[in-house]
DNA sequence: TTATGACCTTTCAATAGCGACATGTATGCT
DNA sequence: AGCATACATGTCGCTATTGAAAGGTCATAA
């Protein structure tokens, strides 16, 4: 399972809360994995129960900050090195793409226009990202590498969008 | 659930069997969305208990083509224009980019390059596909669009994995 | 004839993931 | 004081997904 090593990378890099970390995955990382709050918090207790993450603080309104433990971080490392990234793509978006055929040509055209905006809004948002990043320790340089990965992606994205709409025109 | 729905907007397209659909799912819709063998005649099963789709060949070794209904056609232009893309995203292998600073700096490039190259074939996959393209009836033509998507996002990927590596360069 | 490999479907147990429900606390505004 | 809103965690039932096991057919070539 991914979000297990996911969770424990974010763990290794600095405490974290089951609502920090709910957070990141509904900004930066939720482009690449999804999460909700049931399923992290529900994983953060097993990774305490088998000594992989730990509590290192509490504060008011019952917030918990976890981190990894040695073995935690040890575990990631591991996955890293021994495992195969698993082929599991999902992007329903895209699929449906696929399906766009069965539409009248002005509904796909709007899809498109409409997906074309909303790649638009990511890669603004990533420019802004990118504009105000500093920060030169490994876990930013990583993050830094990945984020380059999703403006050049969104771009192409954009591109795509206002290309293929234009090929569902109803004068084509 | 969007298997349902790729399953019977193929299956409004031209019967297929279990068997072609996991084919095709391996093959090009797989890295939108993957699906297992298991999961597909499960699905077909249902599909046809709910009058979706209705087997219109047998053939030997026990083949049977499904073709979607009337029903299951209304019901794929139904979810094409009543739902919202849900947001879930999955990509294990740029999941690990965001990890890749609690390896060495030789392993992390040692990935991008693997990556660079697992990107590198699947398009010149993409671009034989295109070179081989011909066809023009709806299908065909909304999976050309597709197809360009891919085309330009692998392109972006490959170009993207090449710069990332270099980041990783131990003379960094 | 027999082995090999490609074709093809089915079932099942276990795990992962989703969405709704439940619960409560601190902050800041009116 | 009262209220809204953001913060914060946790549980539960249902559905989706995976991976493995099992069983069978046809074509081809040794």
């Amino acid at each position: 399972m991914s979000l297990r090593h996911a969770l424990l990378g974010m763990l290794a890099e600095a405490p974290h809360s089951g609502w920090d970390l709910t957070k990141r995955f509904e900004r930066s990382l939720g482009n690449v994995w999804t999460a909700s709050h049931s399923q992290i918090y529900t994983q953060l207790g097993k990774l305490e129960a088998e000594g992989l993450a730990e509590v290192v603080a509490t504060f008011p309104r019952g917030r918990k900050d976890y981190r990894a433990t040695e073995a935690g971080r040890a575990e990631v490392v591991r996955w890293l090195r021994e495992t195969e990234p698993s082929g599991t793509q999902r992007n329903e978006a895209m699929l449906r793409v696929f399906l766009l055929w069965l539409l009248e040509p002005g509904e796909a055209r709007a899809y498109l226009e409409r997906e074309a905006a909303t790649h638009a809004e990511q890669l603004a948002f990533y420019e802004d990202l990118a504009a105000a990043w500093q920060g030169d320790d490994p876990p930013q340089r990583a993050f830094r590498v990945a984020l380059e990965a999703g403006l050049r992606i969104e771009r192409a994205y954009v591109e795509w969008a206002r290309w293929a709409a234009a090929q569902y025109d109803d004068a084509s």
